[in-house]
DNA sequence: TCCAATTCTGTAAACGTTTGCATCCCTGGG
DNA sequence: CCCAGGGATGCAAACGTTTACAGAATTGGA
């Protein structure tokens, strides 16, 4: 239509040098008209770029990937990147995908691994990947990571518990996951007495209940914590699923909030600030965008970088000063 | 390494007849030992298939598509589909995805659309795509379709709390989006008034409150409703986040739940069970897992087929008889 | 005016499969 | 013993780009 030679038109549509402005204008028109684009899996044979990124995360059900996910959508449709996911709900599925990394890879241009904890299998994302790979909580050699400091985290959450007078602190813990060794709960735990030693309090085991990570679970942690001889004043929980389980619990028993009970989460949920729940904001979207970045920056060449993200404390109406 | 043709080799390994059962073992061993799979992008050019199917849905962070993605995607990874996603999470989302929709259909061999309302743009699937479609809580001529009876199923809520002897129902309604033209919000008014009509009961205004799909928004529709001259005795929410907020509302002022207030939802939100919320079930993985078959069943030549999705009551501890 | 450097364009060889067609081999029936 | 027919294999042409290389056209300076 132009008379011009494919390899032209592919310079010209690709925005190459070396080529006539004139000429690629009138390429570019006729593609306009033609609605002409080249077919992707043919570029991407002779190219051996796929301009996909494949995304691995635990169930996408769960709130951190799933809001993750749209920061990472967001940017890579922008770039022209394909999302490629793979997930992995069940317990062996993380061990599945690993076997399965090198054909993953073929189809990628680059990884962004959610919640994976692929350094439980191995050390190093060369053993498994040889594509750019940036992680997302979890530190993984010679792959990028953007990750939250859980301890300090979880130690300045309890801190403000200290700053408004409470001395007897409950802890909801999400239990360790036997298919998900992740240091997650050990390290908010260790923050939460970290902040307890600081303070010259004790860290009573009665006052440390397992919420199983649910509202349920939480519901059934605030009961226990309520029974006791002498209840807490504050309660930090390690998610705000678990604390809406102990607000709610709470509010069942005629408990008052933040009267009766301060209550703090980690998080910051898409409902906590309709429950005027004091969290720890995990920014999970903003990180996504970041993560997102990150991997088309290593896929230009750029180096290995490692990023801790900031954790901000997110005052709202569960917690107050101790009574009396 | 077997001596054998590129041609037979390709035939072993995909299971083509006419290759004898020595030969395709002494490939299949010496893939497995190379660790040699067909190179994704040369094998989608040659055959034309893509392996691969497009999903779209608005952003995935929202309750609904996040949880059908688990199921869609477990269908398609056992299948040795890949699965690409395509999010339309701002307002003009829609509009652009279906301008590219060509582009997209070169990309996938099959379409899931979940919650687009693509109807709201033209006519018939064939409108957009060249590709099966199936489409996820709408009706779209030329594509098969998953939904639910909003307005029966709403209607038999409201039944459930009229069945209990409550004549004051409130309604906490979500809004029409501007841009995203459901009839879910009427279809679930309708049923309320159906089933109150039918009832001999009067569709008050006064108790008919926005919620706006959030829990927050849920909490002041509870206010306005507790405020009422002649407050309900029971309420409808059309989301189980707004019956979440409406809880919390009625935890914090003193109303007893469900002595003072029976309340009753629709979705079965994950947190609904650790609440004990009653509520309507949209079995959303269900219905994700079915989709999903039912576009591998397009592709694979089959006819469109519609499917109307049963909306459980689940009965639990947010509803009981009136008082009295 | 001529030459070198530079910009532009075309040719053709990849890229790694799939698949139509031809060929060869083997088996069994006449 | 021959031949038909079908199973098994190989050959080679797609598939639709990208890209190294070569050649043509243009420019600027001597």
């Amino acid at each position: 239509m132009t008379g011009v030679s494919v390899a032209t038109v592919s310079r010209a549509l690709r925005d190459l040098p070396y080529v006539a402005s004139a000429t690629r204008s009138r390429v570019l028109d006729a593609a306009a008209e033609l609605q002409y684009e080249a077919h992707p899996q043919a570029s991407r044979l002779a190219s051996g770029r796929t301009w996909t990124i494949g995304l691995a995360a635990p169930q996408f059900g769960a709130w951190f990937p799933s809001r993750a996910l749209g920061g990472i959508n967001s940017v890579f449709a922008k770039a022209g990147y394909d999302l490629l996911i793979s997930m992995m709900a069940a317990p062996d599925d993380r061990r599945r995908f690993l076997h399965e990394a090198r054909s993953f890879c073929r189809r990628v241009d680059g990884i962004v691994l959610i919640d994976t904890f692929v350094s439980a299998e191995g050390n190093s994302a060369g053993d498994f990947f040889d594509r750019p790979v940036v992680a997302v909580n979890e530190r993984l050699e010679g792959a990028a990571s953007i990750i939250i400091d859980n301890r300090i985290a979880a130690r300045r959450a309890v801190e403000h518990l200290i700053g408004l007078g409470h001395e007897r602190i409950g802890l909801v813990v999400g239990p360790q996951l036997e298919d998900l060794p992740t240091p997650v709960p050990e390290q908010r735990r260790l923050g939460y007495e970290d902040a307890m030693r600081a303070a010259g309090l004790p860290c009573e085991p009665e006052l440390a209940v397992s919420g199983n990570w649910t509202a349920a679970g939480g519901a059934v942690a605030a009961r226990r914590l309520l029974e006791c001889a002498e209840p807490p004043t504050a309660v930090f929980c390690m998610s705000d699923q678990m604390a809406f389980g102990v607000l709610w619990a709470a509010a069942r028993r005629g408990v008052n909030i933040p009267g009766d009970l301060s209550v703090i989460g980690f998080d910051d949920h898409d409902l906590s600030e309709a429950m005027g729940l004091t969290t720890m904001r995990q920014a999970v979207d903003e990180m996504g965008v970041r993560a997102a970045e990150t991997v088309m920056a290593l896929i230009d060449g750029e180096p290995v970088s490692n990023i801790t993200w900031d954790v901000p404390l997110m005052v709202r109406e569960t917690t107050q000063s101790r009574r009396g």
